[in-house]
DNA sequence: TCCCGGCATGTTGTGTACAACCTCGGCCAA
DNA sequence: TTGGCCGAGGTTGTACACAACATGCCGGGA
């Protein structure tokens, strides 16, 4: 048996404790970002320790990274609450994530395979299908995969890092704004973008792939502010 | 008694919880980064609990933060390890920092105020000061006080709190450069600095104070790599 | 009727014991 | 001599009990 040798961890049922800390830290920022726990939601430490099986110890540990990055604010003797994305933050977050996006496509951009191509390809296609028939959380859904797919674009991992700390700070505005809006237009803004950075990356140029979604953020900031 | 009404926290020798976090943070933070800790070294739970009076649960919250920001990697049954900032880390985090700081300038700075100006010539006189002494740690002091003083000058918040994480993820390697360097050299290039920033302040233009800012990260890592 | 004080209840923060895990040294056998 | 096994010691991860705290209700007094 010359593969697995000496590998405690290998074992595919036992999660490793950060790999644990990694479900639970993705999930409940899921939950939060596609507004399964609106503003507001009281998270109560036992209640999430029973409903995932473990003690309150590990959820506090999330809870504490989620409170690190604003997404929630434990208050002693209250509960820990999801937080509200006030208009300041907004606009201060915006800002920066449209520089960020732009620097994506200047700083150390990875080159662009075949695969990423590909890839690409099959998100026009998942564009298309949401035109076809808009739904607000497949919409949300697609946003932060798409978004997922632009870091991998990053070579500078600092970068990447930060890009997603801030989009993951105020994308559940976004779901809460869509009553107001017109779902129609924003699939097909969002349908827009996708095809012209799929458009840029065919033509292996990463800089016009970032320059479109600097623009996209920032006209959708814009319809999200004046229409809402 | 008009004053102290209903105010239960208010009692200065009792910190809430909050505070006393704030507190440890910052102080095994800056222990990170004077190399008080340098890289590799064990931070036992048990030794730091003892040391700051409280239980190991406190201390744990923080060193998950520093776990969460890249200072420390917790390995089970082995200790929580100070990490070593390594070429590709400190290339992608400095060529953000040199972005980040120019766009402090433009984004949202703030109005440049009287005491603001009053600051900025104590820190002159301060580097005038370490030139003519110079010592690597009562550098490093200066250079995170001025740093947090830039943050000041920065309206928008997101900026700053990404600013900061970053200046901190790496702050520690020029303390392990610097005695492969002119020591003399680096304190008058860094009271230059100052005391440029202190003239655009004084000129009521924070863009060109950030562009200072901008120009002496971008000078400070060429020399942090080229002579090291 | 209104105000206010105290208590019951539920929540997060802290302390502590134990489980899971890694490292290192000694010991035994080839 | 050398290789590997294994057990002791020490560390982080987890569970649980209790302390600290905030809130809302209830009852009494003005």
């Amino acid at each position: 048996m010359p593969d697995d040798a000496r590998r405690p961890a290998a074992e595919p049922g036992r999660l490793s404790a950060e790999e644990r800390f990694r479900k639970l830290y993705a999930e409940l920022r899921g939950r939060i970002c596609l507004l399964d726990y609106p503003p507001g939601t009281k998270l109560g430490e036992e209640a999430l320790a029973a409903e995932f099986g473990v003690s309150r110890t590990p959820v506090r540990r999330v809870l504490a990274r989620l409170s690190d990055e604003g997404l929630v604010e434990a208050r002693h003797g209250v509960g820990t609450i999801v937080t509200d994305v006030d208009a300041r933050e907004l606009s201060d977050v915006y800002a920066l994530r449209m520089e960020l996006a732009q620097l994506a496509g200047t700083l150390s951009p990875r080159p662009v395979t075949a695969a990423i191509r590909a890839e690409a390809r099959d998100f026009v296609d998942r564009s298309e299908t949401l035109v076809a028939r808009p739904d607000p959380r497949d919409f949300a859904t697609l946003n932060m995969d798409f978004f997922d797919f632009g870091l991998r674009l990053c070579g500078n991992a600092a970068l990447a890092e930060t890009s997603e700390r801030l989009y993951y700070q105020t994308a559940r505005i976004w779901l809460q704004t869509i009553p107001r809006l017109d779902l129609r237009r924003e699939a097909t803004s969002f349908a827009q973008e996708i095809r012209q950075v799929a458009a840029a990356l065919d033509a292996d140029d990463p800089s016009a792939a970032a320059l479109v979604r600097r623009a996209h953020i920032s006209m959708s900031y814009r319809r999200l502010t004046t229409e809402a």
